[in-house]
DNA sequence: CAGCATCCGGTACGATACTG
DNA sequence: CAGTATCGTACCGGATGCTG
């Protein structure tokens, strides 16, 4: 399998999408972030982990762990972050615009299943 | 949960990249479009026909089904749909490009980590 | 050929508890 | 605060068999 296409995978990943959309607009501290993306869809201190860590490897996110206590480890994006998340903001806009759209071709979809069945 | 978000992760989804990007050049068969991906990855009947359902519904692809035997059903990309899978071409395209720096920060982390755990 | 029904294993994901 | 470790589950997705 093409190795870019697991870069795909991680980019428009359930929570890939959330984080980038965020970063995009500014730096966040871990839970910060997990209550900012907390306003769209509940993501577990888990997954963001997890999530946060394959952008970083991927070179997407910047992380920056200060030394200090309590801890205070801080989130940004990399130019090549910054790409990526314009594209998908870009994309996820466009299905905003176009959900009037989608939601007639599902009704229409579903009145036809309906008119079949019965 | 913002609806629109559903929208994106049909779109995004593991199979859909794959379909909206191989209709976008030519409407297919059911089994060769099976095929066709199968060039890339490996993608069971099932997932196929699930993901076409879901795009369909979506108002992506288009099904046009032929009352012969045997069987014929032809899938193609609704003008919505075409709009959808060129920013996702586009997207994957990227990540094509942008492969070599993906794996250079990669290379850099794991060894950073490596560093650290020894 | 197209595609639905069924079963079943892997893993993605969430909740909770614990650590530096 | 910023995570890691562990556990349990729900669902994704594959294999197989059947129908029109």
């Amino acid at each position: 399998m093409c190795p870019h296409r697991l870069v795909l995978e991680h980019v428009t990943s359930r929570w890939g999408v959330l984080v980038l959309d965020a970063l995009l607009d500014r730096p966040y501290r871990f839970s910060e972030l997990r209550r900012e993306i907390g306003k769209v869809a509940a993501v577990s201190e888990k997954m963001l982990a997890q999530t946060l860590r394959t952008l970083e490897r991927d070179g997407f996110v910047r992380r920056d762990a200060k030394p200090v206590i309590p801890p205070r480890v801080d989130y940004s994006m990399t130019e090549l972050g910054r790409e990526a998340a314009e594209q998908v903001r870009a994309l996820a806009r466009w299905t905003g615009v176009r959900m009037a759209d989608v939601e007639r071709a599902r009704a229409a979809y579903d009145a036809a299943k309906e008119s079949t069945s019965v």
